[in-house]
DNA sequence: TTGTATGCGTTATCAG
DNA sequence: CTGATAACGCATACAA
């Protein structure tokens, strides 16, 4: 037999060995006593005592290669600078935090080569569940999304009959509240400026945009839609292109940061926000309420999403055989200054340098 | 002796004797082989034939166990939703990622309690080391810094003989910055709206703002300075109070978010930026380019500072007898719009309502 | 090179 | 209630 199990860990920590010792009783009782279930107040006593003296935490890792559980929990967006995922990730943090588990943050730039390793990686079980947030969605994603080691919950939307837990919005609609309070406050030459169209909610709105302007029998021009990035830079030079050849008098955009850049775009060529042109974001972030005017935006209640999301995977973790849910959060539209109805005394405009 | 070990993991997933089993080998030389260490070339043939067939993926919690490591690495910060912050974790990430490692981020909300207690978890050993960067240091958490038991690399100032490691840079220099800018572009009534004065940084930018305001033999107006929370909607109320009772000519913010906001106040005021007032952020953030004008901000290096911060975490978690080491990221300046010199006509001012 | 046996630190089982 | 012992899944001395 080999040499007897030393009391403390490799690198001079307490172990319950160290604890049990120390209290003069079985390791079990230690452990027992450190989980709070039986042991005489005698044993209750001593044990407490001794892990005091020596300050003793339980390894985590160790506990977890026994309970198969690591209480943690992973969420994957693809732009972590992005405020939408910021308002998404506080609220699954405050769920999962609740439940004493601890969140991982993954970064996946929207690349879905990068999303699936990560899929697959989770295999290894370094976290008891994941929350996905990807734009982009091929069969080959959705067939790792179906069959994950571990929970996973999607967040945004996924085929009507994919048995992945998923919550969603309707974006389309959303840009069709926005579209509506537009025409409601006498727009017509309403443009468009939205992310890739090969991303699904790009796609989504896009057919919103199409659909609400013809529920209003207004034709679309299409010099009035442009397409870029999810980003600021990329909304700002959309915006560019799209008024160096047109003339709107409201601007929807696919998300705030678009809208953000469609705004220093909109003044730089010295025109006035609401006067000579209504903007309205979609996410409805902090963002849009520090902007001068402040932004409208169509919110799609990323908090409730993440919130929601949170809630269906720390369901899932404590009993995979749930059958697959789905959740649905409404989207709203939050009417601010830079929609508020055109005077119809066109402003006298002046070139301004950027 | 108990029952023989099953090939199966409990969830029936495939472990290291399933694909030993299957290969006809040891367990040993299924793991050297997974591992890429020995082997025959028969064997590893036959292994990884095996691991592939059963879809084997190692337990990263046993890996974990046995070898001492998580390979996860954890940031603390105050704020997840500051840019500052994104930028900083975007840079830590990358470095972080190359090692193959991942990124646990924990928002701390600035309580610092909150933060000791992080620190005191982390005896637990989930991760093999973490960033901090605390906006608030007592000499209790100084302390729980010292006799962290797995390696801590603090992002910030810290006394001189902390043996921490710590990657700083000189905000109270980064302030002077912006004033000399100011006053060589003919700025005098200089405004400044800091953050809470009880923070690190906001102490050392109010000494900063003080000591470059006497070096330019300028006597400071108690009026012009204002202090808040570090977030937006503070610095913008601030700033409406500061304006309530001043007439500054240039502003200073503590950070972008307070700049951000300090725009919104000027402009909801009717105030021009820059002809009126000139503004000046720090840290030189996405959003300073985002608005309109572009905001003039002070960079403090926050990219530089987390690939620092990383790389001093990675080569201690790599050798824990190094000497703790400090790294220093000086501060710049970069000029854009809102502190253009102003022009000496002053423009007609109209009340606008927000 | 290969296999046996042991330990990583914890919790769970089962007999006493 | 308590203690001895067996897992959890993997990696690695050591012996063959």
């Amino acid at each position: 037999m080999g040499r007897k199990r030393l009391q403390e860990s490799a690198d001079g920590r307490p172990t319950v060995h160290t604890v049990a010792a120390r209290a003069g009783v079985s390791i079990a009782s230690a452990s027992r006593v450190l989980n709070g279930v039986g042991g005489s107040p005698e044993t209750v006593r001593k044990v407490r005592e001794a892990a005091a003296e020596v300050g003793y935490v339980p390894n985590a890792i160790a506990r977890s290669l026994q309970s198969q559980r690591t209480e943690l929990v992973a969420l994957a967006v693809e732009d972590i600078g992005n405020p939408v995922y910021v308002e998404m990730m506080r609220a699954i943090e405050s769920v999962v935090a609740d439940s004493g588990r601890q969140l991982l943050v993954h970064a996946t730039g929207g690349r879905i080569d990068n999303e699936t390793a990560l899929l697959r990686r989770l295999a290894n079980r370094y976290v008891d569940g994941m929350i996905v947030s990807p734009i982009r969605v091929t069969a080959d994603h959705l067939t790792a999304l179906q069959d994950s080691p571990v929970p996973v919950v999607v967040v945004g939307q996924l085929a009507e009959d994919a048995p992945v837990d998923n919550v969603r919005t309707d974006s389309r609609r959303g840009i069709a509240l926005a579209v509506d309070h537009l025409v409601a406050t006498g727009r017509r030459r309403i443009g468009f400026v939205n992310g890739p169209l090969d991303t699904v909610p790009g796609a989504a709105r896009d057919a919103g945009f199409r659909t609400a302007l013809a529920a209003h029998g207004i034709v679309l021009d299409e010099n009035l839609v442009e397409v870029g990035d999810f980003q600021y830079a990329a909304g700002r030079d959309a915006t560019e292109r799209l008024l160096a050849r047109a003339e709107p008098d409201a601007l929807v955009c696919a998300n705030d940061l678009i809208a953000v850049g469609a705004l220093h775009a909109l003044l730089a060529r010295g025109r006035q926000v609401p006067t000579d042109v209504a903007l309205v974001g979609m996410d409805d972030t902090e963002l849009a309420r520090m902007m001068f005017p402040q932004l409208s935006s169509v919110s799609l209640g990323s908090a409730e999403r993440g919130r929601r999301a949170a809630e269906l995977l720390l369901q899932r973790i404590a009993d995979p055989s749930l059958p697959p849910r789905r959740a649905q959060v409404a989207p709203s539209l939050a009417v601010r200054a830079s929609s508020a109805p055109a005077t119809h005394v066109p402003a006298p405009r002046e070139e301004v340098t950027s």
